[in-house]
DNA sequence: TCCAACATGTCAGTGACTGACATCGAACGT
DNA sequence: ACGTTCGATGTCAGTCACTGACATGTTGGA
């Protein structure tokens, strides 16, 4: 208990997705987490805000990407295609990690408590999403309204991608679902 | 301390938005919100899974509402218009109650795990629509995606009915919302 | 070599939430 | 009137998430 161990954020997670994998989230403790990490159950708060956020570690990541992505695409596009633009690069950091997607999901499934952390953080794709199309000039609420509907149908692309057995790439069921949104 | 109150629920209810808006979510305890409506903390949690679903006793209602008009929109309607009723009848409970409103959304607006429990409600009212939709014979993702779409534009027009001054009916903002959305 | 920043450990404390058990008043049948 | 049963509540002890304050050890320069 001394070295700097280079790694223990990454350790804190694996043995987080592990322990609640194997005994399920509400009879994992802190203190367990910590333990298997090698750490002090004060280390991981420093590292998480609280127990349910060592399974957002990427969220983050993603907000960046769509972000950026939406102020890269063309001036042609309206604020739902660059939306959607943002949402599909962001699926993009997912696209070749689609087991860990599937694990990590199922775990978010499971408990009430961790879907409800999730519908925030899409919030805050939303928020990044609809602040990036303001910086494109959109409306606010035009703006608002585009970003929930590409983060929705993100959304609800992201349960197909993780639930069909062989299922195409996630930038494909993406697209699929926006096709549907228009057709509405 | 002996007699059936029989409001017991309803003074927790408006100890607790009191205590809220006096000194913060954070800085009340559920002993504070037991104590001022003349009950046990050991009550409290009886009457409420957590601290925080003190503040949305009625979200259940708004489902039942917008899932009873959904079911008896006219069959002509196409699954977006049903999903806009649903919610306009939702919307019908909060009318008359604005001032209510207001400072309910004051306070889940200041605390951002009471802003997490209101997603959570939200995705239950999703929920709903899509499930009274695909009892119309909607299919899924279809249902799906109108639900969403539906309850983003209660949201946003609920949004601008507690932040403007003198604003128009609650179902007239989601109309105007709604405009908005087509013409995305 | 000394210092400063940083990651961590230690410790004590608050408060949310739960399970088990006791009580007490009201409704009900006799 | 009386005993019973049931529902709402009180009591108590306990677990666990999370925090603040302080000490320690390691690292990378000045």
């Amino acid at each position: 208990m001394s070295r700097w161990e280079p790694d223990a954020r990454g350790r804190m997670i694996r043995a987080a997705m592990d322990l609640f994998a194997e005994r399920g989230f509400d009879h994992t403790t802190a203190v367990d987490i910590a333990e298997r990490a090698g750490v002090t159950e004060r280390t991981f708060f420093r590292h998480f805000a609280d127990k349910r956020e060592v399974l957002f570690d990427g969220s983050q990541a993603l907000e960046q990407a769509a972000s950026t992505a939406i102020l890269a695409a063309p001036a042609s596009s309206g604020p739902l295609d660059a939306a959607l633009a943002g949402v599909i690069a962001a699926g993009g950091l997912l696209e070749d990690r689609r087991e860990h997607a599937v694990r990590r999901n199922l775990l978010v499934e499971a408990n009430p408590g961790l879907r409800e952390r999730e519908l925030l953080k899409l919030t805050a794709l939303v928020d990044a999403t609809a602040e990036a199309l303001r910086t494109r000039g959109v409306d606010d609420l035009i703006a608002a309204l585009a970003a929930h509907s590409a983060v929705t149908v993100f959304q609800l692309a992201f349960t197909r991608w993780v639930s069909e057995e062989r299922p195409p790439a996630l930038a494909a069921c993406i697209a699929d679902t926006a096709a549907l949104l228009r057709a509405l």
